[in-house]
DNA sequence: TGATAATCATAAGCATAGATTATGCTATAA
DNA sequence: TTATAGCATAATCTATGCTTATGATTATCA
């Protein structure tokens, strides 16, 4: 080894510390020794060298007997200490990689939570002793959040434009149309966006490149779109419109529970297919923390066991 | 560094975790480099070697800001305890070290020094590296050398005005009335003040609260007390008063000896029991040196074991 | 946009800490 | 006394970790 005299202050690394303390126990520096699987010579120069550098005896060299001096008592106590602090960050380190510690911080907004939730759950089950934190932001402030460490993944439904950003597309949704059980439309099977000019439609306020899309499909058909009412809040439109008073286009799998309970009739259109595409995010080159490496890879079971609406296609 | 590959188990030794902490700190390779007085290369390398033993990557080297994996921070926390540890180390065994090869002012005059005598012998047996300066110092310049920093303790007769300073008492000791062996009094079992009054004393020119104590008390008694002569130390006053010139009032720790082998005789005087008590005087909220705290320890065990004269007795 | 600067990684070479073997010294046992 | 055991010392060798030199990548600025 080579270190600069000058500028290394302190000394005692643990590998001096163990030989010390494996003498100090065995009160013999041969026995030690045997036990380092090192000849005598090599023990007793470190253990000279640690006196060197403590400036003190650490053994009375007087007698045979690897009796300690105070020095030598006091410094078996530190080295004891400092020894198990070392198997302790060991250990930790190693809980970590075996996955039985950590944490995953996750951003997603609110539609797109709601894919994450039967994941998670499986997640879960799998680690239960990895914190997950699921936090709650806008689609256009997720990229920011990851390119500023501040999570480890995201879920977009569109794909990331900075180019250190990977996706993977996990699920695939669609806008539904939803009217109240009473509505009139309530029992077709099927309409057409001209169907759809005189009703009443509840708006999401805030921005987003479905809305965009929808606004466009009306303009180009020629239908108007009423959209007298703009409410914040999925679960606001959704009881807006299940009351009876307006209709609504909602990702399907915030609907689902709603239809399948009758609180919400869903009604297919026949020139509105708006494919919606969740996507996992995260930093390119990033080195995923094992936690963020699982999630993904529960996506993916997904994907190949339940298939459906749950894929697995990273994009480029 | 020449370790066998086959038992060195663990590794992290604690200059790569101050490498790991400094990049950590400084979240750079480069300025972590310049703190430590090494290259870059250097920091790059033991890095890269502290992960491969631990087996997983501790920076996210995807961007340049030194960001820390988990498994980093994990580590981060576990080696600031590991060098806060060893720093604690490093410090009692330099404390244990100032015991074995350190330094004790003391300040004493001309008759507590010979208080100091046994105690010394005793101190010197117990921590002989400790090298001991006894300073002589009139009693009323004793103060100024503790709270100037010149000694650790002082003796003195008298408690010390300046509250920064604290005092024990350590030791018991009187005036003692002697006469020269010749001297029609020496048969004497006991006299009283005025059958002094003829009496030719010799006097010590130094000031003292007992030299106005005694002639204070001779006032009182309406007894003259002759002092003709004024001469500089004990040793001359002995000397004087043996060859028969004169009778003197001695500290009697500093005529023992002489009073046992006869070259002077001590006679109690009714009315003059003049007590004196050493004080051990040092700077209060001081933190006393080692050495310094194990003299005191030596003075509390005369007390306790010889007793008689010794005692150990704090003031406020 | 290309040039410049800054940062980290890699490579080659060298110095030293720490390993080894061989040997000397000293105390205890026979 | 010799023999043995245990630690220290000496001489030698090597892998670690330092250096300098250089390359790759990214951020910065005209």
């Amino acid at each position: 080894m080579y270190r600069s005299k000058l500028h290394q202050v302190y000394a005692m690394d643990l590998f001096q510390l163990e030989t010390f303390l494996t003498v100090a126990r065995e009160g013999s520096f041969s026995r030690a020794a045997k036990k380092l699987f090192r000849t005598q010579p090599a023990v007793s120069q470190m253990v000279r060298k640690l006196e060197d550098e403590i400036g003190e005896p650490l053994f009375d060299r007087s007698s045979r007997d690897g009796i300690l001096t105070d020095a030598g008592r006091v410094l078996q106590d530190y080295a004891q200490k400092l020894l198990n602090m070392r198997g302790e960050a060991l250990l930790a380190l190693d809980e970590l990689k075996q996955m039985h510690k950590g944490k995953l911080a996750v951003a997603a907004n609110e539609f797109t939570c709601l894919y994450l939730l039967p994941v998670l759950d499986e997640f879960r089950r799998l680690y239960p002793m990895i914190k997950v934190a699921v936090q709650r932001s806008l689609a256009s402030r997720i990229s920011d959040e990851l390119l500023s460490h501040n999570v480890e993944l995201g879920v977009l439904t569109f794909r990331p434009e900075d180019p250190v950003l990977k996706s993977i597309v996990v699920y695939r949704d669609e806008l539904a149309f939803v009217v109240p059980p009473r509505h009139p439309l309530a029992s077709a099977q099927r309409v057409r966006i001209r169907q759809l000019g005189a009703e009443c439609f509840v708006a999401h306020n805030v921005p987003s490149p479905y809305r965009q899309k929808v606004l466009e499909t009306f303009r180009k058909r020629k239908v108007p779109l009423n959209m007298p009412v703009e409410l914040p809040t999925i679960e606001a439109i959704k009881k807006f419109v299940a009351s009876g008073n307006g209709v609504a286009l909602i990702p399907a799998i915030c609907v689902e529970t709603e239809v399948s309970r009758g609180d919400l009739v869903r009604i297919p259109v026949s020139e509105l297919a708006l494919e919606r595409k969740l996507r996992l995010v995260y930093r390119k080159n990033a080195s995923l923390s094992h936690a963020a490496r699982a999630f993904l890879k529960v996506a993916e079971t997904f994907a190949n066991q339940k298939g459906g609406r749950y894929l697995f296609q990273p994009e480029r």
